[in-house]
DNA sequence: CTGAAAGCGCTTACAG
DNA sequence: CTGAAAGCGCTTACAG
C-alpha cells in the first residue's frame, strides 16, 4: 500500500497537510489542544513517521550531523583515523548515543581534502559536523565557509566554532608529580614531535613544571626519543638499559610506548617496576592485560563524545556556547610504578 | 548567491534540467556526446554538486547505508556494542573506505528494538543495512519486511539477504592443531558460552577435531569454564594452576581471557610459556603489546568491512549476490606457545 | 536525443 | 487557529 504520508494523516484526521505539519512541529504552539489530540491519534493509529527527507529538502535542516575523520599518511599510505586508532570508536559511540537521544543522526565520513567535506555538507544538507584530529588551517577555514558549526576534537582550531580538548599540561603535571611523589629523583620524558605537536609539547611542559616545582635536577630529567608504536617503545627501552642507566623512571606520552618499554624490560630480564617506573598516557584497555598494570593518564573519551554531541546539538539550533571545553583528565595507579627505594 | 542548483547549470548550458540530470545520472546513455561536453563543462566551471536529498526524495534512492549496532545488556546496562568493542570501529572502517568509493555514505545507529531500525531505514530511505551482532530473529524478520537488503556481520541469521562470517571450525582447529604438533597431550579449551553460542560452539568443534585426528586423550582435554573479560581469564590461570595442573596447553576463545591467564601466571612467578602455552582468539593490538607475544586466531576485520561493503553496493543496485560469505582465517604464532618438552 | 511537466513528501509564508 | 499554494532540487515517464 505505499508508505503513510502527511496526506494519508491529513485525510484521516479531516484536516490540512498544513495542521498536520504545524502540529508534529510546533509542540502545541499555533494548534488547538483539539486538533492536536485528533491528528495525534491518527499519527499513532496509521503509525506514521515523518520522512526525513522531504523535510530536509523544504526546510533545509537535516538532522544529519557530519562526523569527519581525518585520514593521516602512515608509511606513505593514507590511512583513515578511524581505523588506526580503536581509541576513536569510543567518542564516536558516545557522540552516537547523545545525538540519537535528540533526534539526530550520524553521516560517516573519512575525509582526506576539504573538498570532501565541504561536499558531503552541502549534498547532504548536514546540520553540524564534527572533526576528528584534521590540523590544517587551510581545510578548516574552507569548510568554514560552508557555514554549518564545526566542532574540533583533539586538534586545537580558531576556525573551529567549538574546540574540544584535554589538559595536557595538567596530564603531564600529575602524572610527573606522582613519580616524584615516589622518591624518583631521575625522571625521563619519552616521546616524538614533543617541539612540533601542541599536544605533546603540552604534556612536556606539564612535566617540565612538576620537575621544577620538585626541586629536581633538570639536566637530570632528559627526554628520551621515541617513535607512538610498540617498536618504539622497545627502542626506547634498550635506550634506558644501554645510555640512560641512571633513569629510575619514565613518564611516556601514550600507553604504546609504555608498553614497549615494559616488553622490552621483560624480554631482557629486567622488571617493571623493580627497575623502572613507568607511567603511560591514554588509559587504553592493554593497561590493564598486561603484568604488571599500567599507571596511566586517564581521559573519558566516552565523555567526550557525549560533550560533543551537545555542543554539536546546541549549535545547530543556533544556541551559544562556549569556544572551549577542557576536559577532565585522571592518573590511574596500577603497578607499573612504585616507590623509588636506594 | 545561494547554492548552485541544476537549473543553473541547464540555463548556462542552454539545455533543459531533465537533459543535465540525464548527464549525470545516464553516463552517456541517452545524450550526445556533445551535449554531454557542454554540460559536464558547465558542471565544472560552476563546481555544480548533486543535491542528494533532492535526489532521494525524488528517485527513492538515498545512497546511504545504515550501519547499525546492536545494544547489549552488559551488568543490567545497555550499552552499544560499538562502545563496548572498539573492535567494530575497524570494521565500520573498512565499509567506508569502500562505501565512500562508490558514492555512498554511512548512517551509523545503534539499535536496540525493531522499530529504531525500521524507522531510519524509511524516514531515511535506506538503500541498504548492515548489522552488527544482532541475534533475535524476531527483530530480524521485522526489518525484514522493509525490503531493504540487509547483511548481517557475525551474527548468522536466515532473514538476512547475505551473512557476512568467519569459519570458526576451522580457526578452532587450526588453533589446536598448533599446540598438538608442538607436543602438547593434555588441552584445554577455555571458554564461555561453548553449548550456547554457535560462534563459541564452533570453535570448540574444531578444537575437538583436532584433538581426535591428533589421537588424544578427550579425557585429557576438558573446558575450563571463563567469562570473556580479564579478571575471567584470571580465574582461569587460578584454576588452571590449582585444579588442571596436568594441563600443558590452552586454547582460548578469545584473547582477552588469553591476556588475563598470562597475567595470573606471570604475578604468581609462572611463566608462560614455559609452564603454559597459551592460544588466543581475535588477534586484538594488545597480542603484541605484551610480553610474551600472543599466539592467536586473525581475521581480518577491516578486510571483513570490505567485504560487506561490496555486497551492500551490489544488493542495493539489485545485483545477485551469494548468501554467504566465510572469510578466512589465519593463524598468528607468536612467543605464548612452544613445544612440549618432557 | 531533448524538453515540459508532474511528482517525491514535506515546510512555510500568507490569507482568511 | 487553519488551509491553499508555492517551493525545496531533483527524477521520470511521456511527447515530440
Amino acid at each position: 500500500m505505499g508508505r503513510i504520508t502527511m496526506k494519508d494523516v491529513a485525510n484521516k484526521a479531516g484536516v490540512s497537510v498544513a495542521t498536520v505539519s504545524n502540529v508534529l512541529n510546533n509542540v502545541n504552539k499555533k494548534t488547538t489542544e483539539e486538533t492536536r489530540v485528533k491528528v495525534m491519534s491518527v499519527v499513532d493509529e496509521l503509525n506514521y513517521k515523518l520522512d526525513m527527507t522531504a523535510r530536509a529538502l523544504s526546510s533545509g535542516k537535516s538532522n544529519l550531523v557530519g562526523v569527519f575523520f581525518a585520514k593521516h599518511i602512515i608509511d606513505g599510505k593514507k590511512v583513515p583515523l578511524l581505523k588506526e586508532n580503536p581509541f576513536y570508536s569510543e567518542a564516536l559511540s558516545g557522540i552516537e548515543n547523545r545525538l540519537s537521544e535528540k533526534g539526530y543522526q550520524l553521516l560517516v565520513a573519512s575525509i582526506d581534502d576539504k573538498d570532501e567535506a565541504l561536499d558531503l555538507i552541502r549534498r547532504r544538507m548536514l546540520d553540524a559536523v564534527v572533526i576528528f584530529g584534521m590540523r590544517s588551517d587551510y581545510l578548516w577555514s574552507t569548510i568554514k565557509k560552508s557555514g554549518v558549526p564545526l566542532v574540533s576534537i583533539d586538534a586545537h582550531n580558531d576556525q573551529a566554532s567549538v574546540n574540544v580538548e584535554m589538559d595536557n599540561e595538567y596530564a603531564g603535571y600529575i602524572a610527573t608529580k606522582h613519580l616524584i611523589e615516589l622518591g624518583h629523583k631521575k625522571i625521563a620524558f619519552c616521546s616524538k614531535y614533543t617541539d612540533v605537536s601542541e599536544l605533546i609539547g603540552g604534556r612536556y611542559k606539564g612535566f617540565l613544571r612538576a620537575i621544577k616545582e620538585g626541586n629536581l635536577n633538570v639536566e637530570d630529567c632528559p627526554i628520551v626519543e621515541s617513535e607512538i608504536n610498540i617498536e618504539g617503545g622497545e627502542d626506547a627501552g634498550r635506550l634506558l638499559l644501554e645510555k640512560y642507566s641512571d633513569i629510575t623512571a619514565v613518564f611516556t606520552s601514550a600507553d604504546i610506548i609504555a608498553f614497549g618499554i615494559i616488553k622490552y624490560y621483560q624480554a631482557n630480564g629486567k622488571s617493571v617496576p623493580d627497575d623502572l617506573s613507568v607511567v603511560g598516557f591514554d588509559n587504553l584497555a592493554a593497561c590493564e592485560y598486561i603484568h604488571p598494570g599500567v599507571t596511566t593518564i586517564k581521559q573519558d573519551i566516552y565523555e567526550k563524545g557525549i560533550k560533543a554531541a551537545d555542543i554539536l546539538v546546541d549549535l545547530a539550533q543556533g544556541i551559544e556556547v562556549e569556544k572551549n571545553y577542557v576536559l577532565p583528565v585522571e592518573l590511574i595507579i596500577r603497578e607499573s610504578t612504585k616507590k623509588y627505594e636506594k
